[in-house]
DNA sequence: GTATGATTCAAACAAACGTTTTAATTAATC
DNA sequence: GATTAATTAAAACGTTTGTTTGAATCATAC
């Protein structure tokens, strides 16, 4: 009567997603046509507009379905650094790895698309487009501002401003480290062996670095 | 007969590329529209086409403009290190702001366009559109090949291959912190003193730390 | 002043865009 | 099996896209 899975029903919807991603990463939104969305899904064209709506509320949809489980899965990190820890500071590096490394372990599931997300996710971080702006904003809003408070307590020591402004440099360095396409063929080509798996330790080695530098103005390294 | 300066003669081709590049930087390339440029610049519509023959050419030149003067400037600030060093390695510290800081220090020239370009510039490390990324590629080709060089030797007991990871991970650092949109929400707001002059020592220390920062595997921190 | 070349202009081009419409088809309910 | 709702299909909608055309305007040189 139906398949075994994953063929048949509600099928349409997902294989929009999943055409829509790639070629969102690849070509960005405004260079993404409904029809090239809907041919490399083997859909009709009407089916975008009937199943979500819009373009828009397409695009909205692809950045929910991913980011949501990412989200969790940082904050549910977090609950476990914060549990073990009890009353005592947690280091660092582990609320680092908890936001940070985990987006990594995303990203290096090629197969279940997970790296084509975090590719496109740090594409449209630079892409200031109102629209999905926004829709980041609230929907990094609460994991961002627990983050954020977790480093605080962990660096009290340090001012505020500056963690702000660290936190921001990590992700300059993560969302490049992903999905910067190596425009000026410094990685590509120099060495060929392209492992996924080699970026993380190596990332979170470099984002621990910068993060314990000694602060520029003011302050002697102590 | 004709006016002071600035308005007249081959203006238009300057008026199209400033009304592009700002463009270009709030809409991406796809998202900027002929219309859009030559209405912002105050230009006939078939100007683009006869001053640069396509839309392609004109992004070319939009880039090769600004990109050309920065990349002399990089190498020109090296090779004053290099002979100020003769034979002594050169601390890789005066190496990362040469490169750095040297876009950094564009970056903070709002008014001359500088700010915009460099945004422009960021934003299209991460999209892979295949025309430009290899503009890009052929355009920094020197500067990158000389700046590597001087690493390895200021870096000897450094594998080459960790030193190309850093100088990727501090080419996100610098791209996402300038043009960035901040997505999130993490800086804007969060403080609202949006100094552009703060942006540069901040970055360039947090460069600096993941660049010294122990290697992941293998070698102990020493 | 007239001729020459460079530039600007308004208008039009075919092609592609996101979306809508209406009919055909499928799935589920009684 | 008939009825109803959900989904798919093909075709067309009006706009907007990048580009081209041919005449009008400009500057310059003779």
């Amino acid at each position: 009567m139906n398949e075994p899975a994953g063929k048949t029903t509600g099928d349409t919807r997902s294989r929009i997603l999943d055409a829509a991603e790639v070629l969102f990463m690849d070509h960005g939104f405004d260079g993404t046509s409904m029809r090239m969305i809907t041919s490399r899904a083997a859909v009709n064209l009407a089916a975008v507009n009937y199943h979500f709506g819009s373009k828009e509320l397409l695009i909205q949809e692809v950045f929910r379905r991913r980011l949501t489980d990412l989200n969790k899965a940082r904050l549910a990190a977090l609950d476990v650094l914060e549990a073990e820890a009890g009353e005592v500071p947690i280091k660092p590096s582990r609320i680092v790895d908890a936001f940070f490394g985990t987006a990594l372990r995303m990203a290096a599931d090629v197969e279940g698309g997970g790296h084509t997300f975090m590719c496109l996710l740090g594409r449209t971080y630079t892409e200031p487009n109102e629209f999905v702006r926004q829709f980041l904003a609230e929907e990094y809003a609460e994991c961002v501002e627990r983050f954020l408070a977790a480093l605080y307590r962990a660096l009290p020591e340090v001012e505020r401003k500056e963690i702000l402004w660290r936190f921001h440099f990590m992700m300059g360095a993560m969302s490049y480290a992903i999905a910067g396409t190596d425009a000026l063929q410094l990685v590509t080509g120099k060495f060929d062996d392209e492992d996924p798996s080699q970026l993380a330790p190596r990332l979170m080695s470099f984002l621990l670095g910068g993060l314990r530098s000694p602060l520029a103005e003011a302050g002697p390294p102590k």
